[in-house]
DNA sequence: TATTTCGTTAATATTGTCTTAACCCTGAAA
DNA sequence: TTTCAGGGTTAAGACAATATTAACGAAATA
Protein backbone atom coordinates (compact mmCIF):
# COMPACT_ATOMS: atom_id res chain seq x y z
CA UNK A 1 0.00 0.00 0.00
CA UNK A 2 1.50 3.23 -0.93
CA UNK A 3 0.97 6.22 1.87
CA UNK A 4 -0.36 9.48 0.60
CA UNK A 5 1.00 12.46 2.15
CA UNK A 6 -0.22 16.32 2.07
CA UNK A 7 1.98 18.76 2.28
CA UNK A 8 0.87 22.25 3.32
CA UNK A 9 2.96 26.06 3.19
CA UNK A 10 3.27 28.87 1.89
CA UNK A 11 6.83 28.80 0.26
CA UNK A 12 7.44 26.66 -2.80
CA UNK A 13 10.85 26.18 -1.75
CA UNK A 14 9.98 24.01 1.48
CA UNK A 15 7.55 22.16 -0.60
CA UNK A 16 9.42 20.93 -3.33
CA UNK A 17 12.55 19.99 -0.59
CA UNK A 18 9.93 18.05 1.04
CA UNK A 19 8.03 16.69 -1.66
CA UNK A 20 11.56 15.85 -3.11
CA UNK A 21 12.40 13.75 -0.53
CA UNK A 22 9.29 12.23 0.45
CA UNK A 23 8.65 11.01 -3.24
CA UNK A 24 12.04 9.40 -3.03
CA UNK A 25 11.14 7.01 0.17
CA UNK A 26 7.92 5.84 -2.11
CA UNK A 27 5.21 8.18 -0.63
CA UNK A 28 2.68 10.03 -2.58
CA UNK A 29 2.56 13.77 -2.41
CA UNK A 30 0.50 16.05 -3.02
CA UNK A 31 0.99 20.02 -2.16
CA UNK A 32 -0.93 23.02 -0.92
CA UNK A 33 0.12 27.02 -0.42
CA UNK A 34 -2.73 27.58 1.56
CA UNK A 35 -5.21 26.39 4.52
CA UNK A 36 -8.16 26.76 1.85
CA UNK A 37 -6.41 24.83 -0.86
CA UNK A 38 -5.43 22.41 1.82
CA UNK A 39 -9.11 21.28 2.82
CA UNK A 40 -9.90 21.09 -0.79
CA UNK A 41 -7.11 18.93 -1.83
CA UNK A 42 -7.52 16.63 1.47
CA UNK A 43 -11.35 16.20 0.37
CA UNK A 44 -9.86 14.78 -3.27
CA UNK A 45 -6.16 13.16 -2.06
CA UNK A 46 -7.45 11.72 0.94
CA UNK A 47 -3.81 11.60 2.60
CA UNK A 48 -2.64 9.53 5.85
CA UNK A 49 -0.64 12.07 6.24
CA UNK A 50 -1.09 15.98 6.27
CA UNK A 51 2.14 18.17 7.40
CA UNK A 52 0.99 21.49 7.32
CA UNK A 53 2.53 25.32 8.34
CA UNK A 54 1.28 26.83 11.09
CA UNK A 55 1.41 30.32 8.93
CA UNK A 56 -0.06 30.61 6.07
CA UNK A 57 -2.07 32.74 3.90
CA UNK A 58 -5.64 32.87 3.27
CA UNK A 59 -6.15 30.08 6.02
CA UNK A 60 -4.03 29.42 8.64
CA UNK A 61 -3.01 26.09 9.91
CA UNK A 62 -4.96 25.95 13.06
CA UNK A 63 -8.09 27.16 11.20
CA UNK A 64 -7.56 24.58 8.48
CA UNK A 65 -7.15 21.50 10.63
CA UNK A 66 -10.52 22.51 12.76
CA UNK A 67 -12.55 22.36 9.24
CA UNK A 68 -10.62 19.29 8.20
CA UNK A 69 -11.41 17.66 11.50
CA UNK A 70 -15.31 18.56 11.10
CA UNK A 71 -14.76 16.41 7.97
CA UNK A 72 -16.53 13.39 8.51
CA UNK A 73 -13.54 11.67 6.74
CA UNK A 74 -11.32 13.63 8.84
CA UNK A 75 -11.34 11.78 11.95
CA UNK A 76 -8.29 9.64 10.94
CA UNK A 77 -5.89 11.42 9.24
CA UNK A 78 -2.88 12.63 11.42
CA UNK A 79 -2.09 16.07 11.12
CA UNK A 80 1.36 17.36 12.07
CA UNK A 81 2.43 20.97 12.01
CA UNK A 82 5.65 22.79 10.76
CA UNK A 83 6.82 25.22 13.14
CA UNK A 84 9.58 27.37 13.09
CA UNK A 85 11.31 27.10 16.41
CA UNK A 86 10.97 29.43 18.30
CA UNK A 87 7.39 30.26 17.11
CA UNK A 88 4.80 30.28 20.26
CA UNK A 89 3.63 26.62 19.85
CA UNK A 90 1.67 26.87 23.19
CA UNK A 91 -1.15 26.91 21.75
CA UNK A 92 -0.97 23.90 19.81
CA UNK A 93 0.94 21.97 22.48
CA UNK A 94 -2.80 21.01 23.63
CA UNK A 95 -3.46 20.27 20.25
CA UNK A 96 -7.36 22.01 20.58
CA UNK A 97 -7.49 22.24 17.18
CA UNK A 98 -6.99 18.37 16.68
CA UNK A 99 -3.63 18.44 15.74
CA UNK A 100 -1.57 15.30 16.62
CA UNK A 101 2.32 16.08 16.38
CA UNK A 102 4.48 18.69 15.11
CA UNK A 103 7.59 18.94 13.81
CA UNK A 104 10.51 21.84 13.93
CA UNK A 105 11.84 24.03 11.51
CA UNK A 106 14.17 23.86 9.69
CA UNK A 107 13.54 20.30 8.64
CA UNK A 108 16.46 18.14 8.03
CA UNK A 109 15.20 15.57 5.31
CA UNK A 110 16.32 12.41 7.32
CA UNK A 111 14.55 13.51 10.27
CA UNK A 112 11.75 14.22 8.23
CA UNK A 113 11.36 10.96 6.67
CA UNK A 114 12.05 8.96 9.85
CA UNK A 115 9.10 11.00 11.55
CA UNK A 116 6.85 10.73 8.67
CA UNK A 117 7.49 7.01 8.71
CA UNK A 118 7.18 7.06 12.83
CA UNK A 119 3.52 8.45 11.93
CA UNK A 120 2.49 6.35 9.20
CA UNK A 121 3.07 3.20 11.39
CA UNK A 122 1.52 5.20 14.03
CA UNK A 123 -1.74 5.33 11.97
CA UNK A 124 -2.05 1.33 10.82
CA UNK A 125 -2.12 0.36 14.20
CA UNK A 126 -4.64 3.26 14.86
CA UNK A 127 -6.63 2.01 12.37
CA UNK A 128 -6.29 -2.05 13.27
CA UNK A 129 -7.39 -0.87 17.09
CA UNK A 130 -10.10 1.69 15.99
CA UNK A 131 -12.74 -1.05 15.99
CA UNK A 132 -12.65 -1.81 19.74
CA UNK A 133 -12.69 2.04 20.65
CA UNK A 134 -15.09 3.39 18.09
CA UNK A 135 -19.03 2.01 17.88
CA UNK A 136 -20.76 1.85 14.54
CA UNK A 137 -23.93 1.38 14.82
CA UNK A 138 -26.15 2.45 11.56
CA UNK A 139 -24.37 4.96 9.95
CA UNK A 140 -23.68 6.12 13.27
CA UNK A 141 -19.99 5.94 14.57
CA UNK A 142 -18.88 6.91 17.90
CA UNK A 143 -15.52 7.07 18.51
CA UNK A 144 -14.67 7.31 22.49
CA UNK A 145 -11.39 8.58 21.97
CA UNK A 146 -11.89 11.97 20.55
CA UNK A 147 -15.20 12.46 21.60
CA UNK A 148 -16.85 12.99 18.16
CA UNK A 149 -20.01 11.27 16.47
CA UNK A 150 -20.57 11.18 12.89
CA UNK A 151 -24.17 10.39 11.84
CA UNK A 152 -24.20 9.76 7.77
CA UNK A 153 -20.93 11.95 6.98
CA UNK A 154 -22.12 14.55 9.30
CA UNK A 155 -19.42 15.22 12.33
CA UNK A 156 -20.91 16.67 15.62
CA UNK A 157 -18.83 17.90 18.71
CA UNK A 158 -21.26 16.89 21.55
CA UNK A 159 -21.38 18.21 25.10
CA UNK A 160 -20.05 15.44 27.68
CA UNK A 161 -23.36 14.51 29.33
CA UNK A 162 -25.12 14.22 26.03
CA UNK A 163 -22.37 12.36 24.59
CA UNK A 164 -22.20 9.62 27.53
CA UNK A 165 -25.98 9.58 27.34
CA UNK A 166 -26.04 8.38 23.74
CA UNK A 167 -22.82 6.35 24.14
CA UNK A 168 -24.70 4.23 26.56
CA UNK A 169 -27.80 3.76 24.56
CA UNK A 170 -25.93 3.52 21.79
CA UNK A 171 -23.78 0.46 23.65
CA UNK A 172 -26.87 -1.87 23.00
CA UNK A 173 -29.47 -0.78 20.68
CA UNK A 174 -32.92 -1.94 20.90
CA UNK A 175 -32.26 -2.44 24.58
CA UNK A 176 -34.58 -0.30 27.18
CA UNK A 177 -32.64 1.59 29.41
CA UNK A 178 -34.76 2.97 32.20
CA UNK A 179 -34.73 6.27 33.69
CA UNK A 180 -33.31 5.40 37.03
CA UNK A 181 -30.29 2.75 34.98
CA UNK A 182 -29.49 6.06 32.99
CA UNK A 183 -29.02 7.84 36.08
CA UNK A 184 -26.47 5.57 37.24
CA UNK A 185 -24.84 4.78 34.54
CA UNK A 186 -24.36 9.03 33.09
CA UNK A 187 -24.71 11.09 36.30
CA UNK A 188 -23.61 8.41 38.80
CA UNK A 189 -25.61 7.18 41.86
CA UNK A 190 -24.52 10.13 44.06
CA UNK A 191 -25.94 13.07 42.49
CA UNK A 192 -29.17 13.54 42.17
CA UNK A 193 -31.31 15.21 38.96
CA UNK A 194 -34.76 15.42 38.44
CA UNK A 195 -36.54 13.08 36.19
CA UNK A 196 -36.65 16.46 33.48
CA UNK A 197 -33.14 16.69 32.87
CA UNK A 198 -32.72 13.59 31.34
CA UNK A 199 -35.66 14.32 28.74
CA UNK A 200 -33.89 17.67 27.85
CA UNK A 201 -30.98 15.73 26.94
CA UNK A 202 -32.95 13.18 25.15
CA UNK A 203 -34.45 15.90 23.37
CA UNK A 204 -31.13 17.56 22.28
CA UNK A 205 -29.43 14.16 20.86
CA UNK A 206 -32.74 13.97 18.82
CA UNK A 207 -32.36 17.24 17.65
CA UNK A 208 -28.87 16.53 16.49
CA UNK A 209 -29.25 13.21 15.39
CA UNK A 210 -32.42 12.55 14.23
CA UNK A 211 -35.79 12.81 16.31
CA UNK A 212 -36.50 9.00 15.38
CA UNK A 213 -33.27 7.21 16.26
CA UNK A 214 -34.97 7.47 20.20
CA UNK A 215 -37.58 5.83 21.21
CA UNK A 216 -39.40 6.36 24.05
CA UNK A 217 -40.91 3.74 26.14
CA UNK A 218 -43.68 5.65 28.54
CA UNK A 219 -43.12 4.48 32.20
CA UNK A 220 -40.09 2.52 31.16
CA UNK A 221 -37.02 4.44 29.49
CA UNK A 222 -35.67 4.73 26.00
CA UNK A 223 -33.89 2.88 23.45
CA UNK A 224 -31.73 3.73 20.86
CA UNK A 225 -32.90 1.85 17.47
CA UNK A 226 -30.63 2.82 14.30
CA UNK B 1 -32.65 -17.02 54.89
CA UNK B 2 -29.32 -15.10 54.94
CA UNK B 3 -27.81 -14.20 51.73
CA UNK B 4 -24.38 -14.56 50.16
CA UNK B 5 -22.50 -12.01 48.98
CA UNK B 6 -19.32 -12.13 46.89
CA UNK B 7 -16.96 -9.27 46.81
CA UNK B 8 -14.35 -8.89 44.22
CA UNK B 9 -11.67 -6.42 44.14
CA UNK B 10 -7.86 -5.85 44.02
CA UNK B 11 -7.88 -3.41 46.72
CA UNK B 12 -8.27 -4.44 50.11
CA UNK B 13 -9.51 -1.40 51.79
CA UNK B 14 -12.58 -1.39 49.38
CA UNK B 15 -13.58 -5.07 50.03
CA UNK B 16 -13.17 -4.29 54.18
CA UNK B 17 -15.60 -1.42 53.82
CA UNK B 18 -17.60 -3.16 51.58
CA UNK B 19 -17.83 -6.24 53.91
CA UNK B 20 -18.08 -4.38 57.04
CA UNK B 21 -21.04 -2.57 55.83
CA UNK B 22 -22.87 -5.79 54.58
CA UNK B 23 -22.43 -8.20 57.45
CA UNK B 24 -23.67 -5.21 59.71
CA UNK B 25 -26.81 -5.19 57.26
CA UNK B 26 -26.87 -9.32 57.77
CA UNK B 27 -25.37 -10.82 54.63
CA UNK B 28 -22.74 -13.53 54.70
CA UNK B 29 -19.91 -12.04 52.71
CA UNK B 30 -16.56 -13.21 51.27
CA UNK B 31 -14.25 -11.83 49.13
CA UNK B 32 -11.47 -12.73 46.26
CA UNK B 33 -8.97 -10.23 44.73
CA UNK B 34 -8.65 -11.33 41.39
CA UNK B 35 -11.19 -12.92 39.04
CA UNK B 36 -9.98 -16.47 39.09
CA UNK B 37 -9.90 -16.67 42.89
CA UNK B 38 -13.91 -15.22 42.37
CA UNK B 39 -14.79 -18.23 40.17
CA UNK B 40 -13.15 -20.54 42.50
CA UNK B 41 -14.65 -19.03 45.41
CA UNK B 42 -18.20 -18.37 43.36
CA UNK B 43 -18.26 -22.56 43.61
CA UNK B 44 -17.71 -23.25 46.49
CA UNK B 45 -19.86 -20.68 48.70
CA UNK B 46 -22.56 -20.32 45.61
CA UNK B 47 -23.24 -16.61 46.76
CA UNK B 48 -26.86 -15.40 45.10
CA UNK B 49 -25.02 -11.38 44.23
CA UNK B 50 -21.53 -11.32 43.40
CA UNK B 51 -20.01 -7.53 43.31
CA UNK B 52 -17.40 -7.30 41.09
CA UNK B 53 -14.15 -4.33 39.78
CA UNK B 54 -14.00 -4.77 36.56
CA UNK B 55 -10.18 -3.78 36.44
CA UNK B 56 -8.54 -6.33 37.82
CA UNK B 57 -5.06 -8.38 38.34
CA UNK B 58 -4.63 -11.95 36.83
CA UNK B 59 -8.38 -12.03 35.49
CA UNK B 60 -10.68 -9.25 34.69
CA UNK B 61 -14.18 -8.85 36.06
CA UNK B 62 -15.80 -9.25 32.19
CA UNK B 63 -13.53 -12.30 31.81
CA UNK B 64 -14.65 -14.12 35.31
CA UNK B 65 -18.29 -13.07 34.72
CA UNK B 66 -18.10 -14.97 31.36
CA UNK B 67 -16.36 -18.01 33.22
CA UNK B 68 -19.00 -18.02 36.07
CA UNK B 69 -21.51 -17.58 33.36
CA UNK B 70 -20.80 -21.14 31.83
CA UNK B 71 -20.38 -22.61 34.87
CA UNK B 72 -23.49 -24.74 35.25
CA UNK B 73 -24.98 -23.24 39.00
CA UNK B 74 -23.51 -19.80 36.97
CA UNK B 75 -27.16 -18.69 35.74
CA UNK B 76 -29.03 -17.44 38.54
CA UNK B 77 -26.57 -15.22 40.35
CA UNK B 78 -26.63 -11.71 39.84
CA UNK B 79 -23.51 -10.06 38.80
CA UNK B 80 -22.89 -6.35 39.62
CA UNK B 81 -19.90 -4.46 38.23
CA UNK B 82 -17.98 -1.71 40.25
CA UNK B 83 -17.04 1.27 38.11
CA UNK B 84 -15.30 3.88 37.86
CA UNK B 85 -18.11 6.59 36.62
CA UNK B 86 -17.16 7.15 33.05
CA UNK B 87 -15.27 4.23 32.19
CA UNK B 88 -15.98 2.82 29.38
CA UNK B 89 -19.25 0.96 29.84
CA UNK B 90 -20.20 -0.02 26.63
CA UNK B 91 -18.83 -3.16 26.71
CA UNK B 92 -20.52 -3.93 29.83
CA UNK B 93 -23.78 -2.20 29.26
CA UNK B 94 -24.27 -4.32 26.46
CA UNK B 95 -24.29 -7.01 28.85
CA UNK B 96 -22.34 -9.19 26.56
CA UNK B 97 -20.45 -11.12 29.33
CA UNK B 98 -23.44 -11.36 31.25
CA UNK B 99 -23.56 -8.78 33.71
CA UNK B 100 -26.63 -7.34 35.30
CA UNK B 101 -25.72 -4.29 36.59
CA UNK B 102 -23.43 -1.74 37.82
CA UNK B 103 -22.64 0.52 40.58
CA UNK B 104 -20.59 3.55 40.50
CA UNK B 105 -17.10 4.37 42.34
CA UNK B 106 -17.17 6.01 44.66
CA UNK B 107 -19.48 4.03 46.32
CA UNK B 108 -21.61 5.20 49.43
CA UNK B 109 -22.25 2.42 52.03
CA UNK B 110 -26.16 3.63 52.04
CA UNK B 111 -26.27 3.83 48.52
CA UNK B 112 -24.61 0.36 48.56
CA UNK B 113 -26.90 -1.65 51.01
CA UNK B 114 -29.88 -0.41 49.34
CA UNK B 115 -28.77 -1.26 45.61
CA UNK B 116 -27.72 -4.75 47.13
CA UNK B 117 -30.86 -4.95 48.88
CA UNK B 118 -32.62 -4.08 45.63
CA UNK B 119 -30.83 -6.82 43.82
CA UNK B 120 -31.51 -9.53 46.69
CA UNK B 121 -35.20 -8.91 46.29
CA UNK B 122 -34.94 -9.19 42.55
CA UNK B 123 -33.24 -12.47 42.56
CA UNK B 124 -35.89 -13.74 44.85
CA UNK B 125 -38.41 -12.85 42.29
CA UNK B 126 -36.66 -14.18 39.73
CA UNK B 127 -36.59 -17.69 41.09
CA UNK B 128 -40.25 -17.40 42.50
CA UNK B 129 -41.48 -16.94 38.25
CA UNK B 130 -38.07 -18.09 36.49
CA UNK B 131 -38.70 -15.10 34.68
CA UNK B 132 -35.93 -15.18 32.42
CA UNK B 133 -35.60 -12.05 30.14
CA UNK B 134 -37.01 -14.15 27.29
CA UNK B 135 -39.96 -15.52 26.53
CA UNK B 136 -40.53 -17.89 23.77
CA UNK B 137 -43.80 -19.97 23.90
CA UNK B 138 -45.37 -21.07 20.43
CA UNK B 139 -44.23 -18.12 18.21
CA UNK B 140 -44.88 -15.87 20.95
CA UNK B 141 -41.22 -14.04 21.93
CA UNK B 142 -41.47 -12.09 25.04
CA UNK B 143 -38.26 -9.80 24.95
CA UNK B 144 -38.36 -7.74 28.69
CA UNK B 145 -35.23 -6.51 27.91
CA UNK B 146 -36.10 -4.87 24.81
CA UNK B 147 -39.36 -4.25 25.74
CA UNK B 148 -40.72 -5.53 22.42
CA UNK B 149 -43.67 -8.78 21.66
CA UNK B 150 -42.99 -10.69 18.44
CA UNK B 151 -45.82 -13.14 17.20
CA UNK B 152 -44.89 -14.73 13.80
CA UNK B 153 -42.57 -12.46 12.98
CA UNK B 154 -44.78 -9.45 13.30
CA UNK B 155 -43.53 -6.67 16.48
CA UNK B 156 -46.07 -5.74 18.23
CA UNK B 157 -44.77 -2.68 21.25
CA UNK B 158 -46.91 -2.77 24.09
CA UNK B 159 -48.06 -0.17 26.52
CA UNK B 160 -46.74 -1.39 30.30
CA UNK B 161 -49.61 -2.53 31.68
CA UNK B 162 -50.37 -4.94 28.51
CA UNK B 163 -46.96 -5.98 28.32
CA UNK B 164 -46.88 -7.11 32.51
CA UNK B 165 -49.95 -8.82 32.18
CA UNK B 166 -49.13 -10.63 28.84
CA UNK B 167 -45.70 -11.45 30.77
CA UNK B 168 -47.42 -12.74 33.58
CA UNK B 169 -49.75 -14.94 31.80
CA UNK B 170 -47.64 -16.14 29.36
CA UNK B 171 -45.06 -17.21 32.70
CA UNK B 172 -47.03 -20.29 33.15
CA UNK B 173 -48.96 -21.13 29.43
CA UNK B 174 -51.98 -23.20 30.38
CA UNK B 175 -52.16 -21.88 33.95
CA UNK B 176 -55.03 -20.04 34.97
CA UNK B 177 -54.36 -16.80 36.79
CA UNK B 178 -57.58 -15.51 38.70
CA UNK B 179 -58.12 -12.28 38.78
CA UNK B 180 -57.37 -11.34 42.56
CA UNK B 181 -53.65 -12.98 41.51
CA UNK B 182 -53.27 -10.85 38.46
CA UNK B 183 -54.28 -7.74 40.22
CA UNK B 184 -51.89 -8.18 42.86
CA UNK B 185 -48.84 -8.94 40.68
CA UNK B 186 -49.82 -6.55 37.47
CA UNK B 187 -51.23 -4.18 39.45
CA UNK B 188 -49.78 -4.33 42.94
CA UNK B 189 -52.12 -4.99 46.57
CA UNK B 190 -52.36 -1.57 47.27
CA UNK B 191 -54.07 -0.01 44.19
CA UNK B 192 -57.91 -0.45 43.82
CA UNK B 193 -59.10 -0.90 39.68
CA UNK B 194 -62.27 -2.39 39.36
CA UNK B 195 -63.14 -5.73 37.76
CA UNK B 196 -63.81 -3.99 34.59
CA UNK B 197 -59.93 -2.61 34.56
CA UNK B 198 -58.62 -6.31 33.51
CA UNK B 199 -61.24 -6.76 30.99
CA UNK B 200 -60.34 -4.07 29.21
CA UNK B 201 -56.55 -5.05 29.07
CA UNK B 202 -56.91 -8.67 27.79
CA UNK B 203 -59.66 -7.35 25.17
CA UNK B 204 -56.42 -5.33 24.12
CA UNK B 205 -54.48 -7.76 23.98
CA UNK B 206 -56.64 -10.35 22.47
CA UNK B 207 -57.25 -7.57 19.10
CA UNK B 208 -53.49 -7.08 19.04
CA UNK B 209 -51.87 -10.73 19.39
CA UNK B 210 -55.07 -13.20 18.54
CA UNK B 211 -58.54 -13.59 20.05
CA UNK B 212 -57.62 -17.17 20.83
CA UNK B 213 -54.60 -17.16 22.85
CA UNK B 214 -56.35 -15.95 25.72
CA UNK B 215 -59.08 -18.16 27.31
CA UNK B 216 -61.54 -16.95 30.15
CA UNK B 217 -62.58 -19.44 32.44
CA UNK B 218 -65.94 -18.08 34.10
CA UNK B 219 -65.81 -17.21 37.70
CA UNK B 220 -61.75 -17.97 37.36
CA UNK B 221 -60.05 -15.97 35.49
CA UNK B 222 -57.64 -15.99 32.33
CA UNK B 223 -55.25 -18.19 30.48
CA UNK B 224 -52.70 -17.85 28.15
CA UNK B 225 -52.58 -21.08 25.71
CA UNK B 226 -50.47 -21.07 21.99
C1' DT C 1 -12.55 40.01 32.95
C1' DA C 2 -15.81 39.14 29.15
C1' DT C 3 -18.00 35.69 26.66
C1' DT C 4 -19.74 31.52 25.41
C1' DT C 5 -21.26 26.95 26.26
C1' DC C 6 -23.25 23.45 29.38
C1' DG C 7 -26.23 21.43 32.68
C1' DT C 8 -30.15 21.85 35.18
C1' DT C 9 -34.60 23.29 36.48
C1' DA C 10 -39.20 25.36 36.41
C1' DA C 11 -43.32 26.04 34.04
C1' DT C 12 -46.27 24.66 30.60
C1' DA C 13 -47.88 21.89 26.80
C1' DT C 14 -48.68 17.58 24.91
C1' DT C 15 -49.12 12.86 24.54
C1' DG C 16 -50.19 8.11 25.36
C1' DT C 17 -51.95 5.14 28.79
C1' DC C 18 -55.20 3.68 32.14
C1' DT C 19 -59.56 3.54 34.13
C1' DT C 20 -64.23 3.90 34.32
C1' DA C 21 -69.09 4.24 33.20
C1' DA C 22 -72.59 2.67 30.54
C1' DC C 23 -74.37 -0.70 28.02
C1' DC C 24 -74.32 -5.39 25.66
C1' DC C 25 -73.98 -10.36 25.46
C1' DT C 26 -74.23 -15.17 27.05
C1' DG C 27 -75.55 -19.13 29.54
C1' DA C 28 -77.53 -21.26 33.32
C1' DA C 29 -80.67 -21.41 37.12
C1' DA C 30 -85.20 -20.21 38.79
C1' DT D 1 -89.05 -17.04 29.76
C1' DT D 2 -87.33 -14.42 32.95
C1' DT D 3 -83.58 -13.26 35.78
C1' DC D 4 -79.09 -12.72 37.07
C1' DA D 5 -74.15 -13.18 37.40
C1' DG D 6 -70.14 -12.91 35.03
C1' DG D 7 -67.91 -11.23 31.53
C1' DG D 8 -67.38 -8.26 26.88
C1' DT D 9 -67.17 -3.88 24.49
C1' DT D 10 -66.68 0.95 23.61
C1' DA D 11 -65.49 5.53 24.08
C1' DA D 12 -64.79 9.40 27.01
C1' DG D 13 -62.21 11.49 30.46
C1' DA D 14 -58.79 11.43 34.08
C1' DC D 15 -54.30 10.88 34.83
C1' DA D 16 -49.42 10.35 34.65
C1' DA D 17 -45.45 10.47 31.88
C1' DT D 18 -42.87 12.83 28.78
C1' DA D 19 -41.89 17.00 25.55
C1' DT D 20 -40.74 21.54 25.07
C1' DT D 21 -39.12 26.03 25.92
C1' DA D 22 -36.89 29.47 28.21
C1' DA D 23 -34.11 30.99 31.71
C1' DC D 24 -30.59 30.73 35.15
C1' DG D 25 -26.09 29.76 37.33
C1' DA D 26 -21.81 27.35 36.78
C1' DA D 27 -18.12 26.12 34.23
C1' DA D 28 -15.17 26.50 30.55
C1' DT D 29 -13.03 29.55 27.26
C1' DA D 30 -11.29 33.62 25.21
Amino acid sequence: MQFRVLLVDDEQDILDLLKYNLEKEGFAVETATNGRLAVQTFQRFQPQLILMDVMMPEMDGMEACREIRDLPSGQEVIIAFLTARNEDYSQMAGFESGGDDYIAKPIKPRILVSKVKAWLKRWEQKTDSAASSNVDTGGLVIDKEKYVVTNNGQVFHLPKKEFELLALLVSAPGRVFTREYILNAVWGNDVIVGDRTIDVHIRKLREKLGEELFKTIKGVGYKFEP
